[in-house]
This record gives C-alpha cells, sequence and structure tokens, in this order.
DNA sequence: ATCATTAATTATCTTTTGTTAATCTCTTAG
DNA sequence: CTAAGAGATTAACAAAAGATAATTAATGAT
C-alpha cells in the first residue's frame, strides 16, 4: 500500500476548508468517514424529500439547485463549482426535508461527509467554532448581497453584477439558469445581452 | 430602592431572548451593561459609517434599515418591530463599518446591550452556542426566503406573500417602503393593489 | 381655518418584461 | 452524414413596470 493511500492528501487538502485547527484524531477520523463521490451529468446529489445529512466538497465539476414554482417549472435558485460546498440547507441547518433539487450540470468529483461526524468534531474542536461561524456568516453575506442585487439593482444591472462576480463559470451554464438566478425569463435575459452588446460597440 | 429597580423584570423579560440558559451572574452582568434607549420618529440608530458595536432590542415601536442606490434614493430594504433584534450586520457579523441606515419610523423604545459583552459571555456558557447558532440559523432561512420570494414569485405574488406574513405591520409603514423590499416603485405597488382589490370583487 | 408636507393614487407615455411560437445553432447519437 | 434534441435567439403581441407629473387625501403646524 502506498503511503498517499493512507494519508490522502488530496482529501486533506479538501478537508482544510472545515478547519485549520483539527486533532490529529480528528483529521483521521474524518479521512476515514469522507468518501469520493462521482456523479454523470444531470444526476441528483440531492432530491426533494431526502434527508440524508450529508455535506458535499466538490473537487470538480459545477452543480446547479433548483425548486419547482407553482406551475411546476423548474427554478435554478444557486451554482456551486469546485471548491465550493454544497448541502441542503433545509436538511441542515432547518432539520427539514429537502425542498430543492441539486443535480449535476457536468460531471462532478465530490468529497462526502457525514454532516453530524463533522459537527461532533467540531463540537470538540473548540477552536472550530470560529470555523464553523465563519462559513455560516460567508453564507449569511452571499444571502444579503443577493437581496440587494434585487432591491437595488434592475435585471440589467443584476446580470451585469453577476459576470463580474463569476466571469469564470459564464461559459460553463446555460444561459436559462442564470436568468432564472436573476429573478428573470431566458427571453429576456437574451434582449438583455443583446442590449448590452448594442451599447459596446 | 424599588425591589423593581434591582432586578428589573422588563430588562429581565426582554433578555430572555439571548438565551434561556444564561448564569445568574451573567444575566447580571448582560442587565448592568444593558440600558434603555429612546429615538423619535425619524432618528436614526445607526448611520453609514458607523462602527459602534450595539445590538438593539426592541420594546417598543419599529425601524426600518434602508441603502442607497446608484441614484442616491433611500432603498428601504427591512423592517423590524416589537420583539426583533436590530442591529447593523455590516458591523457586527463583517466587522466593516455599516454601510446601511436603520431609523426610527415611530418613537421607539429600545434596548442596547454591548456585542462584544454579550459575545463573550455566550462564549463562557456553552449551552447559549445553542442560541447563537439559533439566531443566525434563522436570519439565514429569512434570507433565503426572502431570495426565493423574488425568484419564484412575481411583484404581485410576492406581494400578496408579503401581506400574508405580515398582515400586522401592514398599516404601520407607508407603502413606499414595503414597495422598496418587494424590489418595485411606489407606483407599480398602487397599481398592483389596486389590481388585487378589482379582482377581489 | 389655512397652509404646508407627505404619502398615495391616477394619468400618460416609454421601456421592459412575459408569453408563445418560430427559427437558428450546435452538439450528439445513430 | 443525418436526424434529434437542447439551448439561444428572434419575432409579435399582451401585460406589467418605470418615469414623470398632476391630483387627491391625510396630517400636523401655525
Amino acid at each position: 500500500m502506498d503511503l498517499f493511500d493512507i494519508i490522502d492528501f488530496e482529501k486533506l487538502k479538501a478537508l482544510y476548508k472545515f478547519g485549520r485547527a483539527l486533532h490529529l484524531k480528528d483529521i483521521q477520523t474524518l479521512i476515514k468517514s469522507a468518501h469520493k463521490r462521482s456523479f454523470s451529468q444531470g444526476d441528483y446529489l440531492i432530491q426533494e424529500g431526502d434527508t440524508k445529512r450529508e455535506v458535499f466538497l466538490i473537487r470538480r465539476g459545477l452543480i446547479r439547485a433548483f425548486s419547482l414554482n407553482d406551475k411546476g417549472d423548474e427554478i435554478t435558485t444557486s451554482l456551486r463549482w469546485e471548491n465550493q460546498i454544497v448541502a441542503s440547507t433545509d436538511i441542515l441547518l432547518f432539520n427539514e426535508p429537502a425542498r430543492q433539487y441539486i443535480q449535476a450540470l457536468e460531471p462532478c468529483e465530490m468529497l462526502s461527509i457525514d454532516f453530524d461526524l463533522l459537527q461532533s468534531i467540531v463540537s470538540q474542536n473548540p477552536k472550530l467554532e470560529a470555523n464553523r461561524k465563519h462559513l455560516l456568516r460567508a453564507e449569511l453575506k452571499r444571502a444579503y448581497h443577493r437581496i440587494n442585487t434585487f432591491v437595488l439593482l434592475s435585471p440589467e444591472e443584476r446580470y451585469i453584477e453577476f459576470v463580474h462576480a463569476n466571469p469564470d463559470i459564464l461559459n460553463r451554464v446555460p444561459n436559462k439558469y442564470i436568468a432564472n438566478i436573476l429573478g428573470i425569463t431566458p427571453v429576456s435575459l437574451s434582449r438583455i445581452r443583446k442590449r448590452i452588446a448594442a451599447k459596446r460597440k
């Protein structure tokens, strides 16, 4: 057996996200519990009604989360890609069955971690509380910022802002999903893009 | 000196919000530090650039938080009233100077608490961590729900949802502020209200 | 009682969005 | 190479929203 199989630096590096103050013993526990999961394009990581308490770290790939509106249309509400965390907030934060679907838009390689195990380890490492708080706050900040884009900006400004904030994933995601995220229809986004292009020249 | 001046049940009751597992000593510390502050209609609790680390518990009254958009218009982003907590998230959560104004829309009676003192007390009462997490999560849940109203609902549906969720404060707040919160103009809200009224009969 | 102020409504017009359907492009499976 | 499917764009029309200004309603101050 190779040393790399024992230590698994890949996993270690990924787990680093959860805190730089982990005890060796806990790192081992986490690495043992964390396992790699692959998803093909179109696969669902989570479906409505799911209750499995697990956190995904995206090592490679890109996912979308979506809900169904009253007409039954899929409305994409968020995108996540490499080095980001994905989980059902309904399940983990609010102890409710998932209301959202999470779907792979590209072939994905994930690190799946048992959430409750992670929580218990965090509880035993007081230094990690800061980390947990940091993650929650970062998420809250994202959410506030998003609300502000709806309240303060027009759809066109919202799109420009999105492009500036996420230039890297623009060409990895169908525009119709980005339209959903901006709260407009794909047709309308297409017109906005045309308008912006006309202004530029 | 009256017994009530010593114990101050009013304050105690208000502070209860921060946790039911406080040590007597900590309760005393908090009560000593918490002081009542009154604001007249129109007064500012917090202005852009402020850095004072304080949390308000609303005992009576109603406030709005607003930002300035690129044109310099005041855009109301949230409302809070009795038994809710108000603070600058920029200051307390993100350690940045406030970007938002917070203004009393009615004569307000607040309990002002030093945030860092509160934090240190929470840190010394492990049972309170649960409380703190609960508050953060509740806030996150509110934020997610708000985002969903923008992504999933039309302005008209958003208004109906708002009315259902907040029937009590509708007649305490000028509609123009509610329009801001819904991400539309006051004129448009007026038309929506007319449209809804027409449908009802 | 009157005036001034502020909010809400209404009117008018322009711009944008939603909706539906058709067309175009691109990729992929056979 | 062709056909099928998905996504993006375009078109055409209806509905809604933004902008601006005028009007009405309500409130408080003098």
